[in-house]
Order: structure tokens, then C-alpha cells, then sequence
DNA sequence: ATTATCTATAGATCTATAGATAATGC
DNA sequence: ATTATCTATAGATCTATAGATAATGC
């Protein structure tokens, strides 16, 4: 074997980063190959050395990007105790700063509409995340998987549509709106128990 | 004067009801403007007579095509009453009729992605549009602007999620889901009335 | 000897423009 | 006479592949 395989992962892996970071920022359609190769510091033939194609990179990029941000969550659950856990998970990801910084934040809202046209292959890894993202949601709190998906259609929308529009008022009032709603929601089934 | 103003303006408008459609089925990115014309019946060079660039075609069509899914909602609540139509309103986005039908649907979670990325003048009109959305969504029943972005919010991230995962059951119930914390919502504020 | 990476390129396709053509109003 | 529309094309850029090169393990 020419280079060790620990070298070949190490490469992919700068490839899968390079790309989950430029696929945020710029959505997928807009990072080319051979764009995406040189933020690896690569040149572009290389690349199918290590993927079949595009789609193959882009599905492996929601699985991991997504599984990044739920294990990324899980640690600021931890840091706030168990009946804080889900709220401090909402105001995070409800905040100026996730905003403000797609190039490392969740990948769902910036990624999903293309993703919902997207390959069978691709739309099949996203929703295993999806379900996962829920599930990891759900064992937070008290609440129930139906409010988990409910919360988690939310947080995507609000993010989304702060990103989109130009009034910075406005964008802060999307974000504090939803948190609004999401908290009233989780207080009702604290108080039902 | 060749051609009449009315011809000019006739053809205009099929360009932006054709944009309009294959924008939402396929993205901002996808769709060329050569398809564009063709889809219009055109050959692509024609398009620059009508519009200044690719972006101002964007523009247009995102102002548009929110007033008119706006007035179509409006349509749906007025036949419903005053107490049942913001219900109404949420019920029909959250449809899998809806869901299963973007070409016609609502613009917001089809390509809100693509806008959060593209320039200041889309995103400006953009904004205007998701202002007079709200607006629209207070004016319907007893709730707060700000419940007005959380309804926006939820429900425009409830159908982007409920298009991009492949499971029916799982699509299914992320749009149920979210049914139920808007309608727990609407029905909090009006019995603390 | 094997194969990751590079160089070069094929074949599409995109946005935008220039100049020719043709459809209308005066 | 005016200008919407068409034809043709410039100049980029994209995905993917073929063949050359070079870095390593045996």
C-alpha cells in the first residue's frame, strides 16, 4: 500500500470538513469541486480518489455535520443540569451567535431546501439525522416526541428566516419570539406533571 | 411604439409566473435562464429586455409570489370566519396537500436557504415580504405580533423539514406536531382572554 | 508495485452581450 | 422608426475522467 490508510483518512476527513464548512457558508450547489478540494489544500482530480461523486460527499457531510451538532448540544445540556438541559439547548441554538455564524452552526437551515430536492441516497441520511436530532431532543426533558419534532421545526424555521431577513430588529424578534413560545411550552408540561 | 405596452407587460408577467413556478420545484440555482425562457415560451437571449439581471428577476419574483400566497390564505380565513381562520390558515399550510405541492405553494421554505445567501436587494425585499406575512398572521386573530413570527417560524420550518425527510410517517408527523403546539397556543391566549 | 494526487481536458452548461430579424405603431 | 425577440457567441465554470507523476510499503 502507497501512503498509510491512517494518511487517506486524514485527507478525507480535511475534505468532509472543508466541505461541511463551505456547504454551510455557501449552500451546496455554489461549492464546486475544485473549490472545495483547494480549501483542502488539494487539487481537484484528487477528490475521486476519495468519493464516488458529489452526492456521496454531500451525504456523508449531513450525517457527520448533523451528529457534530447533537453531540455539541449534548455538552451544553450536560453543563446545565437535567431540568435546565433543554432550555439552555433552545436559547443556544435560538441565539445572536448561532445566527450569526452558519460557517459552524447546525446544518439543517441552511441546507435543508436544497436537501429536500436532493437524491433519494441523500434524503434517506438526512432523515435518520432528523430522527436522531428528535430522539436526542426528546430525552432531554420531560416532553414528548411529538413536542420534540414540533420544538426542533421551530428552532429550524426561526433561525432560517432570522438569516433572511435584513433588519436586524426584525431577526431578533424571529429568535426571542420562538424562545418565547418554546419556553411557555415546556413550563406547561412541567406544571401538568 | 412596436409591440403594445400590454404585449410587453403579458409577456413579463409569464416570465415571472414561470420563474415563479420553476424556482420553488427546482431552486434559485438550479434554474438557468435559458430553461427559464424556454419554460416561457422564449429563447433566452429575449431576457434581458425584461430584466436587468438574474437577481432582479429574483427580487421580483420573491415580492410576488409571497403577496400571492398571502392573498390566498386570505381567501381561506374569510371563508372561515373570524375565531376559526387563523386556525384555518395553519391548518392548510401544515396539509400534506401542501407539502406535496411546492410549484404552488408557499416561497418561504423552498427557498429562504438560497436568500439568506444572496445579495442585500433580495434579502431586502425579502424582509418586507416576511413583515407583511406577520402582519398578515396577527391580523387574523387574537395573538401578539410576536406570536405571529413564532407561528411563521414554526410553520415555515415544520414544511421545509416535512419536504426533506423520505419516511411519509416521520413527514407526517412533524407537520401534526406542529399543528398541535400553534393550535395549544392559539387556544391559551383566547381562553386567558 | 501500488495508488493518492496532479495535470490536462472533454463535454455540459451558465450569465450576459452583440448584432440580426421581425413585429408592430405612426 | 422602434424595440421585443432570436441567433450566435464570449468567457466562465462545472462534473467527471484519463493518463502522468510521485510518495510510500514490500
Amino acid at each position: 500500500m502507497p501512503y498509510t490508510t491512517s494518511h487517506k483518512m486524514k485527507v478525507r476527513k480535511k475534505i468532509l470538513d472543508s466541505a461541511a464548512h463551505e456547504f454551510r457558508t455557501n449552500g451546496i450547489k455554489e461549492v464546486s469541486v475544485p473549490r472545495l478540494m483547494n480549501g483542502a489544500g488539494l487539487t481537484h482530480g484528487g477528490f475521486y480518489a476519495h468519493f464516488k461523486n458529489k452526492d456521496q460527499l454531500v451525504a456523508e457531510v449531513c450525517s457527520k455535520a448533523i451528529e457534530d451538532t447533537i453531540d455539541r448540544l449534548q455538552q451544553i445540556a450536560m453543563n446545565n443540569g437535567d431540568p435546565a438541559g433543554l432550555q439552555a439547548v433552545v436559547e443556544f441554538y435560538l441565539s445572536d451567535s448561532h445566527r450569526d455564524h452558519p460557517d459552524e452552526g447546525c446544518i439543517i437551515p441552511s441546507l435543508a431546501g436544497e436537501i429536500s430536492r436532493s437524491s433519494d441516497d441523500i434524503r434517506e441520511v438526512f432523515t435518520e439525522e432528523i430522527r436522531r436530532f428528535i430522539s436526542f431532543l426528546t430525552s432531554l426533558g420531560t416532553i414528548s416526541r411529538d413536542q420534540g419534532a414540533a420544538f426542533l421545526s421551530t428552532m429550524v424555521g426561526s433561525l432560517l428566516l432570522s438569516r433572511s431577513v435584513s433588519d436586524p430588529d426584525l431577526s431578533r424578534n424571529i429568535l426571542s419570539s420562538c424562545k418565547t413560545l418554546i419556553t411557555k411550552e415546556i413550563l406547561s408540561v412541567q406544571t401538568a406533571k
